[in-house]
DNA sequence: AAAAACCCTGTAGCCGCTACAAGGTCAAAC
DNA sequence: GTTTGACCTTGTAGCGGCTACAGGGTTTTT
């Protein structure tokens, strides 16, 4: 299988397929007389599992890691799920972050009536008021913590 | 004021001072007979804005057009709000991409029991099994769609 | 007068790709 | 047999929003 065929399967781009040989993610495959990659299911399958991980957010760093960590089947499953927890409140702190953003932006929107111009809009005095730590819509009891 | 007290003032890094400058969020400022840049107190305003924005998680060239919006007062309001409300729906289509994240990472971190080997272990046999394009705790559903 | 703290420009690195340039190879159509 | 087109190769640069470093000059403090 060359790399566009291993490409298509995965359904990432090409380009992608060569950064992560280049970063260590996928064994470098044999090459044919004239230097294409020759590919096997082995590399489907591990290409695969990276776009897998990569679908939960998880960056390369990580993924090496788990990598290594299969290939050791003696290792403590401990140390798999650690990883993964650990990922697991990286996202849930992010989360967490930008749904406190919704709910500023939210409040900003509804600074603005339709219609008029901004000399007199909401919005752009919140956003300016902020720029002499006043309280404004989008923190309203930031300067209390 | 020279950079470093604008910086301290804000907040910020004195170079990202430099960096919005280069990037058109700042007006060049005036500088000393030794080339050194002088601030005056509108420059701290309008980084504050910049900061408050970035804060709100606008990118810089949403923040740029709010900035040219804002210099011309007869503009209608409209426009602030559409920009303000396009980016609070990418601000929550990320925060349920994350959602969904959680609950995978979740379901998949349960697949572990402490103390036994990656060998035994749901978590890696999840994440190889998905590389098959095969039901996990994962994704447990997304071929039905 | 020396040391420390500040300033300047220019450049490169982070992440995870994506795209482009400038070439080599291979299969099929004419 | 050659020409078209799809494929492959390497190397390099770009995205965003900074951050850091190198290698200098200036100002302030000791």
């Amino acid at each position: 299988m060359r790399i566009g065929e291993l490409a298509r399967q995965a359904g990432v781009d090409v380009q992608t397929v060569r950064y992560y040989e280049r970063e260590g993610l996928l064994d470098a495959p044999a090459r044919t007389a004239s230097g294409y990659r020759a590919y096997g299911p082995r590399h489907l399958e591990r290409l695969n599992f990276v776009r897998h991980c990569r679908s939960l957010d998880m960056p390369l760093a990580e993924i090496r890691r788990l990598i290594e960590l299969s290939r050791d089947t003696r290792v403590s499953c401990d140390q798999v799920n650690t990883l993964v927890r650990t990922h697991l409140e990286r996202v849930q702190a992010k989360r967490k972050a930008l749904q406190a953003l919704e709910g500023q932006l939210e409040a900003l929107s509804a600074q603005c009536e339709s219609g008029h111009r901004v000399a007199d809009c909401g919005i752009l005095e919140e956003l300016i008021h902020a720029a002499h730590g006043e309280a404004c819509a989008c923190h309203p009891a930031a300067s209390e913590a």
